[in-house]
DNA sequence: TGTACTGTTGATAACGAATCTCATTACCGT
DNA sequence: ACGGTAATGAGATTCGTTATCAACAGTACA
């Protein structure tokens, strides 16, 4: 049976505050500095749950995962700043059922697809300008 | 200068012979196993330098990077089986002009995106569907 | 062809993210 | 309140990747 227990509700929690996607390592120091004694395992733990239940999502950076909270049942997907990590949820129809297709005409069964656009966001796209010499 | 060495070539050919998306340490086992006297670091170094002058695709799967020899200066995305790896090269120039628009839209420059398909091919579709109880 | 310069290699150490172990804790139905 | 049992957490462990550094080998030039 599944238990409810703080250390999963501060994860949970922590997680909707932030507007970001975030690293496991990054939330559990995180918590430890607001003064919780929560575990690192608990924290990957508790994130690999919400993420299987569809209140997470997450992606793979630089060898790292990194994930941020969604309302579940949406499906969606994001647009995130290279420099500042500003994340877009988008929603994106016409490439969801491209890939159905597109797995059916090769055959393909049960097709799942990863779709992030990377970019600079607006307000970094100027500070880099300006900063180059 | 950049120098032309065996070692690069080796992964070079290694790369370019196989169909599949493989790690690094998949390949460099394959190289010792063929004979050669190879390092790993290299192989990972080669790798690199095959993914960043585009002629390998690489993507992050499961903690670890995998790679595939590709002809340069083409850009697709690929429809890879979750059971054995077969993959597919796809052309997709809606999503291209969909992720342009998408981040235009958002005030995003710059725009990179990543679009894989996984599935099951015929073959593992059918190899699943007798083998499950 | 010989030689000096310097990029490359490879064994191993180091690193870091993620997972595993297992004794302890505490949630929850009864 | 009680008991079983899932969850926790500190630390050890695994595993992919990168850094280190002395030895090596392309390459340009005389």
């Amino acid at each position: 049976m599944k238990r409810h227990t703080w250390q999963r509700e501060a994860v949970r929690d922590a997680l909707g505050v932030r507007e970001n996607f975030v690293s496991a390592q990054q939330l559990h120091a995180a918590l430890r500095g607001g003064g919780s004694s929560i575990g690192l395992a608990t924290v990957y733990r508790a994130l690999a749950d919400l993420a299987s239940e569809g209140a997470a999502d997450s992606l793979q950076q630089e060898g790292e995962s990194l994930y941020r909270a969604c309302t579940p049942g949406t499906h969606h997907h994001h647009l995130i700043c290279r420099n500042c990590g500003l994340t877009v949820e988008i929603e994106a129809d016409a490439v969801e059922q491209w890939a159905n297709s597109v797995a059916a005409e090769h055959g393909f069964t049960r097709p799942h697809h990863v779709v992030d656009v990377f970019g600079f966001c607006a307000g970094c796209s100027i500070a880099e300008k300006t900063a180059t010499p």
